[in-house]
DNA sequence: TCCGGCACGCAACCCAATTGCATCTGGGGC
DNA sequence: GCCCCAGATGCAATTGGGTTGCGTGCCGGA
């Protein structure tokens, strides 16, 4: 599974692993969600909320993705890595709040979907 | 209930706005949601998706939020604008991309919650 | 061989959000 | 004043992602 989202270019919804894992195995939906939270408690991956309500998830390539940046295209929902755009690695916030990481997502039409 | 985003200072569920709008009238739920989305289509509140896979909206106090940032507290949802953090205006895109608009959210844990 | 832990699968459930449809209401035309 | 239509509203049912409970099978160690 993990080499699932590691091979993949975007973030992947539990149904696009669920497909393509089946070709090879044949899981069940509940432990696809098990094994990936587990993947996320171990900090090899991350999900991430999109528009559509779904969680969507990505292999940690190294730490080079520590603050990353998305693209999130609102018709399809495709979710896609910016590596180029720089995050700010800190930011102010109210007293007593205490941030744990930045997202910086650019919401808009992907290039399929136009 | 734009009288109620606009006083709130924090992004309110669909719940919370049925809440505060019952001592006053009772609406039902499928109305709020109508509501909330006509006011997103006419450009005076917009809504965000939060980690609990809940739709927040807010009121859009002119166009200073145009580029805004976000807190979410990860542990109970809530929601709020941070106004001193900068957002980048444009990012890079990939060729075919059209970004709409950009968002920075800063997860956490907010002082409520620690 | 027996036992305990653990991963897995199945089914049921939860809940936000949405949709379909019937009803109410208010204003314009006659 | 009356009728009709359009839009707003409420209710109920549905959708769909995600989660939980529970039973079962599979080891590995004693």
């Amino acid at each position: 599974m993990l080499q699932t989202l590691l091979a993949a270019r975007q973030a992947l919804t539990h149904h696009e692993i669920e497909q393509a894992l089946a070709s090879r195995l044949a899981v069940d939906r509940v432990t696809v969600y098990r094994v990936l939270d587990w993947l996320v408690s171990l900090g090899l991956a991350h999900r991430i909320a999109g528009e559509d309500r779904t969680w969507r998830f990505l292999a940690t390539h190294g730490e080079a993705h520590a603050t990353h940046a998305h693209f999130m295209c609102s018709r399809c929902g495709r979710t896609v890595c910016l590596d180029e755009v720089a995050v700010p690695p800190a930011v102010k916030v109210p007293r007593g709040f205490e941030p744990s990481h930045v997202e910086l997502n650019v919401k808009g039409v992907c290039a399929a979907c136009r």
